[in-house]
RNA sequence: CGGGGCGUGGCUCAGCCUGGCUAGAGCGCCUGGUUCGGGACCAGGAGGUCGGUGGUUCGAAUCCACUCGCCCCGACCA
């Protein structure tokens, strides 16, 4: 490709909406427009490397066996009503009636339309286990979009989905996506950390993401350096620090003492003297519209996945302070567990073995020192505390450390969610009807470019990997005018055409400085620059990477590229 | 949805508080010339309903009300 019939629309300055990294860049490098919140086109140079992400990933597909297809994006709002999901998905969902007042939706994936589709056609066991994969454009309708491609409303996946006679079938077939994608982040030159995950809407029994660390993130992992044991933070468990002082000794009985004014722990632990991890945190929370009292340690924080998941409703939320002096005559500030009645108790684990520790005495302005799980009240143990950096890895004892991702990828083992409300039936070998086991895996095409970028960028522009850069390498003549310089560069950026490189020719009548700046700035792997040396029969091979330039022979420019590509 | 910020040529922004004559700068763009190894220089030029609507006023980019859009924090989140 000529770069002067190109459009790439490079900015010199960085556009005022842009906040991470990935965004600015793509926009300066001239890859994307914004349309509307949350809404991009796809120029060029986009273009050219999400089309790269897609070959890949359909060529790993492809490889594990599964078959790629196309559903339809448009869908009846009867397929969601059988799920159940056009209730749970809530104001996501991009909802809106046909001209005959049909209730319709954008799809945001295609359980359901899969589901429907394999009912009608799979009846035996012998047709299973199938694999199916997508690579669709799907739609959320996002209360906030943001970061550029990192959150959109309108957005390219690939998803694909399994069907199987039994649990070791779909473990199988989990297995060999979980291997698959591997494959695919290693080809996008992606480095990334498979995680433990919490299944949320989607359902199911086992579920893992795929995270790439990056400021630009709104998941939390916590990540263990010695075992390589890493979970997202919604299910991260840890050994916690042990506590800043010892517990006093003896069976002692609780005994209030006054606290005027003192509401937090902090300002506990000051007018104590004793240090956060000798108080006891007590949160009262509503679930399914009952009272529900939860324990921590007090330099704890409680985990709310964790909490939802106990208290069996994920919807659970803060009582209010009136239902809170309802519930135990005082306010948030002096509760504890001790002498509650007719209000469930779950306490974390990590109280366990502990001793005379000061909790609320449900009476303002009060405390009870002395207080001790098992002795002075009863409640349900659970691991409900949120892992911070620091803890200690439960397999290993080396110190956990949490980081900021993004979520590339998610795998999930459905189970019989959809399969089974929706009918789904096939006949085993006996004849009989059974319901096949499912599972679905996520990919966000557009979140793997926005990643390696986050990952892999300097204060001149992207540095993308080969395998995805729009181009992989740019000839640049430095002086156009120099006719000699001019037909080098052309004759060396058609031989690497020729030997199955993707060149470009820079032959725009710009300054070196700009070529430089540019070619710099969209991320193109190598850089031929053809100037001054060639009176010495000379060019430059640049690499974007590590910047370090070497003088090869003109002729053998071509082949020198290729074997910096490894081909 | 709650909180905050911002809408002025393609981009970045000034002007607004304290209303006043043809609305400015830098970058980019066009023409000509000189240049040519890290975003050149000179000369000339094109380009703006000041987000929109309504109001106040002799007069509104500027003040007021409403509204739309975008960004950030939170809530939310395959």
């Amino acid at each position: 490709m000529l770069w002067s019939k190109l459009f790439i629309p490079t900015l010199r300055e960085v556009p005022a909406e842009a906040e991470v990294a990935s965004h600015q860049l793509l926009l300066r490098a001239g890859y994307i427009r914004q349309l509307s919140a949350g809404i991009y086109t796809f120029l060029y140079l986009a273009q050219r490397s999400l089309k790269k992400i897609q070959t890949i990933v359909r060529q790993e597909m492809d490889a594990m066996g599964a078959q790629e297809i196309s559903c339809p994006a448009l869908n009846p709002a009867e397929v969601w009503q059988e799920s159940g999901r056009w209730d749970v998905m809530g104001d996501n969902l991009f909802r809106f009636k046909d001209r005959f007042g049909r209730d319709m939706c954008l799809a945001m994936t295609h359980e359901e339309v899969i589901t429907v589709t394999a009912r009608g056609e799979l009846r035996s066991y012998k047709q299973l286990p199938q694999v199916w994969y997508q690579l669709q454009t799907k739609f959320r309708d996002e209360p906030r979009p943001k970061s550029g491609l990192l959150r959109v409303r309108e957005f390219m996946m690939k998803d694909s989905y399994s069907f199987d006679m039994d649990q070791a079938g779909l473990d199988a077939v989990y297995d060999k996506h979980y291997k698959t994608y591997c494959r695919i982040f290693d080809r996008c030159g992606l480095e990334y950390t498979a995680v433990d995950a919490h299944s949320g809407a989607m359902g199911g029994s086992q579920s893992h993401e795929f995270m790439v660390a990056s400021d630009a993130g709104e998941d939390f992992v916590a990540r263990c350096p010695g075992c390589g044991y890493s979970a997202n933070l919604e299910k991260a468990i840890s050994i916690p620090a042990a506590p800043a002082a010892d517990d006093p000794a003896g069976d002692l009985t609780p005994e209030e003492f006054p606290t005027p004014g003192q509401k937090t722990i902090a300002e506990l632990a000051a007018f104590t003297g004793l240090p956060e991890t000798s108080q006891m945190k007590s949160l009262v929370v509503v679930a399914d519209g009952k009272p529900a009292l939860i324990l921590v340690r007090g330099d704890h924080q409680l985990s709310e996945t964790k909490a939802g998941a106990i208290l069996n409703d994920p919807e659970f939320r803060p009582a209010r302070p009136d239902e809170i002096r309802q519930w135990f005559g005082a306010d948030a500030g002096s509760l504890g567990p001790v002498a509650v009645k007719d209000v469930p108790i779950f306490a974390d684990r990590a109280l366990v073995g502990r001793r005379n520790m000061i909790a609320g005495a449900n009476k303002n302005d009060a405390h009870l020192r002395h207080v001790t799980l098992g002795e002075d009240f009863q409640a349900e143990l659970h691991d409900v505390r949120q892992v911070v950096a620091g803890d200690a890895c439960t397999r290993c004892g080396a110190k956990l450390e949490v980081i900021k991702c993004v979520e590339i990828a998610h795998i999930f083992k459905l189970g019989y969610k959809y399969s089974e409300p929706m009918g789904l039936r096939v006949l085993n070998a006996e004849g009989k009807e059974v319901t096949p086991i499912m599972g679905s895996y996520g990919i966000g095409i557009g979140r793997i470019l926005s990643g390696v970028i986050e990952l892999h960028h300097d204060k001149d522009g992207m540095i993308l990997p080969p395998s995805i850069a729009p181009f992989e390498v740019v000839v640049t003549p430095a002086n156009n005018a120099d006719a000699a310089q001019m037909d080098t560069a052309r004759a060396i950026y058609e031989e690497c055409l020729g030997l199955g490189i993707d060149a470009l020719l820079d032959d725009r009548d710009e300054r070196p400085g700009v070529k430089f700046k540019d070619a710099d700035l969209i991320g193109v792997p190598f850089r031929v620059v053809v100037g001054k040396k060639l009176a010495q029969g000379l060019v430059e091979l640049v690499e974007r990477k590590t910047r370090t330039a070497a003088d090869v022979a003109s002729a053998e420019a071509p082949r020198a590229v290729l074997a910096r590509l490894g081909r």
